[in-house]
RNA sequence: UGGGGUGUCGCCAAGUUGGUAAGGCAUCAGAUUUUGAUUCUGACAUGCGUUGGUUCGAGUCCAGCCACCCCAGCCA
């Protein structure tokens, strides 16, 4: 039901597409476009990853390259193999194809020591023995520049000694670290001799207990870039200010032991030329009523305001999915956003617009009353029962649902009003309006009970009125049912938005969870479906009429307890208008 | 007060070597409609952060301002 191929939809300009129309047309990285996903496992993917996803693995598609998807896990403090499941389950969903196996950082620790041995030996890297605290101050600030660590001109051996010992396991984490030597007066901070490896006696998830020295991010991406032969690194805006240091390192090493490292891994064709990769950055994806870091999204799980990662409220890919986005509709909301180097905010209704466009054309429409109010007929009986069939979708043809239509039905309550506002297309007393695809009924009489409450419609039909309009005068409104035999009882699950605030980041706001919606779940257990949806299968989506887009919760419904959660409402212009 | 970035419609975002502001979302108005949905039609920036300059002509070139974002983890 996700078809992602629409002809209509044509791929949209920017600034990284003409990077690499302009690469190709000057043979620049040997004509190729090998890109990566490299996320660390430390978390769920979440709908900015997308933006990720679908830049990376787009690409490649788009000039018939190839994507690898890797995990750079050089922090074994904060990764687990349930991220790394989770990752590659949500990357799978949104229906990308990496190239050949997963990688993993993890899995050229050996190559990066070796590399780490070669700048020492060529005395662009030193061990350095200055606390956290000390290196901190040597660093210097923002506007003053750095001193050099009085460690800095150690003799090759030393250096070479106490690096095989710091790995050796003969040292306590943070007692020294591998700095590259470049310069402490740069006024980029990341080029004042950066750590490069540090010690952690921590068990890593892929590599056991062999390690005990670990190299950082600035060191292993590039390096990681260069023994994959990626062309071009796509990352975000943060990490300009770590582009001289990318190249750095990469420049620093001789090119054909990166080649050869290369090769050694078995990920070097012997038809391309070997080419380093090169870094360019993209704006994250920041989206209104919604937090968008891994570090906020952790917070909400772990302090129970939201029920898991997979929460339908969260931005995670798993929620989205749980909610009941489509793979196609998170797609197309990463091709209509664009991709620029500006920060910005986009507005949520554009995602909102991306499910409910795919979900029209696709979804099964039926028939859901979330709060039922019941209608008895006082001119039909049992015996003119009949069975309706209706069209499961109004345009394409889908086949059709077959539906009791009896004396007792239900409407929702918030189809009935006592006295109807100007404008009101539903039903009040005294008045007709057309039971979706059967019958005009007209309200003849309200019951209440002791406090006043309505608790029964009677009503009259008009039996001329089954596929056709009355004669001589006009129903204006049309409103949703479900029969009373055989209708299903189900819980629905209506989501709103997770903040109330349009940019929880907001400082000014104090702490982001501040702007929580306390009314962000809202749970309705007494609900009626239709029969046709005893069948319904998991995550499959409905549209139900007049209500929105609902989908089958994977997880908790059965079959004889359905659960459905409401991906999004309809757009409703009545509503929006008279509260 | 250092360095690196970004500023085009309410929100995203195109704008080839300067030639007279795409598109989408949202919104508003109308038509169709057995979903107040969908679909269709129309409206929606003499204006491109700002001030000057160059030019026959500037969102696009130059200069100066202003605003916002990122960087001082042995995180990524």
């Amino acid at each position: 039901m996700t078809d992602t191929s629409n002809p209509d939809h044509t791929l949209p300009s920017h600034f990284i597409r003409h990077m690499i129309d302009h690469d190709l047309a000057s043979g620049k990285h040997d004509g190729r476009v090998q890109t990566r996903f490299p996320p660390e496992p430390n978390g769920f993917l979440h709908i900015g990853h997308a933006k990720s996803i679908c830049l990376n693995f787009g690409l490649a598609e788009q000039y018939q390259g190839a994507c690898n998807m890797r995990f750079d896990d050089t922090n074994p403090e904060k990764e687990s193999q349930e991220f790394i499941d989770a990752i590659k389950a949500d990357v799978n969903w949104l229906g990308f194809k990496w190239h050949g196996e997963v990688r993993y950082t993890s899995a050229y620790f050996q190559q990066l020591f070796d590399f780490a041995l070669q700048l020492i030996r060529n005395g662009k890297a030193y061990v350095c023995s200055l606390t956290p605290e000390q290196a901190r101050e040597y660093r210097g600030s923002l506007t003053e520049p750095g001193r050099n660590s009085p460690y800095r001109e150690r003799s090759f051996e030393e250096n070479l000694e106490l690096f095989l010992r710091m790995q050796k396991g003969e040292f306590a984490d943070g007692e020294h670290s591998l700095r590259a030597k470049i310069d402490m007066s740069s006024p980029n901070i990341n080029m004042r001799d950066p750590i490069i490896y540090r010690i952690r006696n921590v068990e890593h998830h892929q590599t056991g207990d062999y390690w005990k020295v670990y190299p950082m991010y600035d060191y292993a991406h590039c390096i990681s870039d260069a023994l994959e032969h990626i062309t071009h690194s796509l990352c975000t805006l943060e990490f300009e200010d770590h582009r001289p240091l990318y190249d750095w390192i990469l420049n620093n090493l001789t090119l054909d032991s990166l080649k050869n490292a290369c090769l050694e891994l078995g990920n070097l064709p012997d038809d391309i030329n070997y080419v380093l990769p090169e870094q360019t950055e993209f704006a994250r994806l920041n989206i209104n009523y919604n937090v968008m870091s891994k570090r906020k999204l952790k917070e909400l799980v772990e302090l129970g305001l939201v029920n898991g990662w997979d929460d339908p409220r969260m931005p995670t890919l798993s929620g989205l999915r749980r909610r009941g986005f489509t793979p196609a509709s998170i797609r197309r909301f990463c091709d209509i956003i664009g991709m620029s180097r500006s920060e910005s905010i986009v507005d949520v209704g554009m995602l909102e617009h991306c499910i409910r466009e795919d979900l029209d054309e696709h979804s099964a429409r039926a028939m859901c009353v979330l709060r039922p109010l019941k209608v008895t007929l006082i001119n039909f009986t049992d015996e003119q029962a009949q069975t309706l069939s209706l069209p499961r979708h109004p345009k394409r043809d889908i086949g059709n649902r077959q539906i009791q239509f009896g004396p007792t039905l239900y409407i929702d309550e918030t189809d009935f009003e006592q006295t109807p506002p100007p404008g009101y297309k539903r039903l009040s007393p005294g008045d007709e309006v057309r039971l979706r695809g059967a019958y005009v009924i007209k309200c003849e009489d309200v019951i209440r009970d002791q406090n006043g409450k309505v608790i029964e419609l009677l009503c009259s039909l008009d039996p001329a009125t089954l596929g056709q309009n009355p004669q001589g005068r006009k129903v204006k409104g049309v409103i949703h049912w479900v029969p009373a035999e055989g209708a299903l009882r189900a819980e629905v699950r209506i989501y709103d938005r997770l903040f109330n605030n349009a940019n929880p980041d907001d400082k000014a706001l104090g702490d982001f969870k501040n702007s929580l919606n306390p009314d962000s779940l809202q749970v309705l257990t007494d609900c009626l479906v239709e029969p046709s949806l005893a069948s319904a299968a998991a995550e499959e989506s409905f549209q139900f009429e007049r209500e929105g887009y609902f989908c089958v919760d994977r997880f908790d419904s059965r079959p004889d307890a359905l659960v459905f959660n409401r991906t999004v409402s309809l757009r409703d212009s009545w509503t929006k208008t008279n509260g």
